[in-house]
DNA sequence: ACATTACTTGGTCGTTTTACCATATGTCCA
DNA sequence: TGGACATATGGTAAAACGACCAAGTAATGT
């Protein structure tokens, strides 16, 4: 494997590792109707501003959002929507580990 | 946000989280066509044959691969390979930030 | 100009991850 | 049965992560 192969895996799990986290994950399915600002995301989570503004800032930079600044308010976005739309396989891995869980009962 | 819903999302993230690092999303494509032995996949990874097997441990872990003993090796396969129709968006990500940084020079 | 609102950034600290080493376990072959 | 091979597990130290608090910045209202 070269250097560039590397290169590449890294950022791809880097983009998946951004998204493997609850909060981080939850915003991204928030976005999937269109932009949120901060304080509409904030509302729903008990954590403080500033860890908020990091997890944005982790999705931000694996270039998963893109964030603008209208007046007083930061909005951020879906970079890429597909990325949801990977959800459903995501929920089948899950949905096959309760399976076997059950069946051990 | 009820507790249920926190579990998924929690089961949801960790799947994300699993395939986040370089060396389990290698491992990920690795079996994309078929089952690999351990010692396939250590071939071509310079690292510790424990830090391998801790990492499909993970995997397993999270549901996303499963091991079967035969004889003196194990083999891994993927347990739902849908998981890696989703590189192509990632892949998109990644493009789209290489694609801006190009920009910026 | 000054306070207020909406974030962001820096610092600290406890927890988790990851890599390596050493040591076990299980399987086959002589 | 004993040794070699394939893999797993336990321990440990360094690095990364995540949450909070405190302080900083930028835009708006008074």
């Amino acid at each position: 494997m070269n250097t560039k192969q590397k290169a590449v895996l890294e950022a791809k799990a880097n983009v998946l590792k951004a998204l493997g986290h609850p909060t981080r994950l939850w915003m991204a399915e928030q976005l999937e109707d269109g932009e949120k600002c901060v304080c509409e995301l904030a509302e729903s989570i008990d954590a403080d501003f500033s860890t908020i503004s990091k997890h944005l800032s982790v999705l931000k930079q694996a270039g998963v959002v893109t964030d603008e600044k209208r007046g007083k308010q930061v909005y951020y976005k879906l970079k890429v929507p597909c990325i949801l739309k990977y959800m459903p396989c995501i929920e089948a891995v899950i949905k096959n580990k309760a399976a076997e869980h059950a069946a051990l009962l």
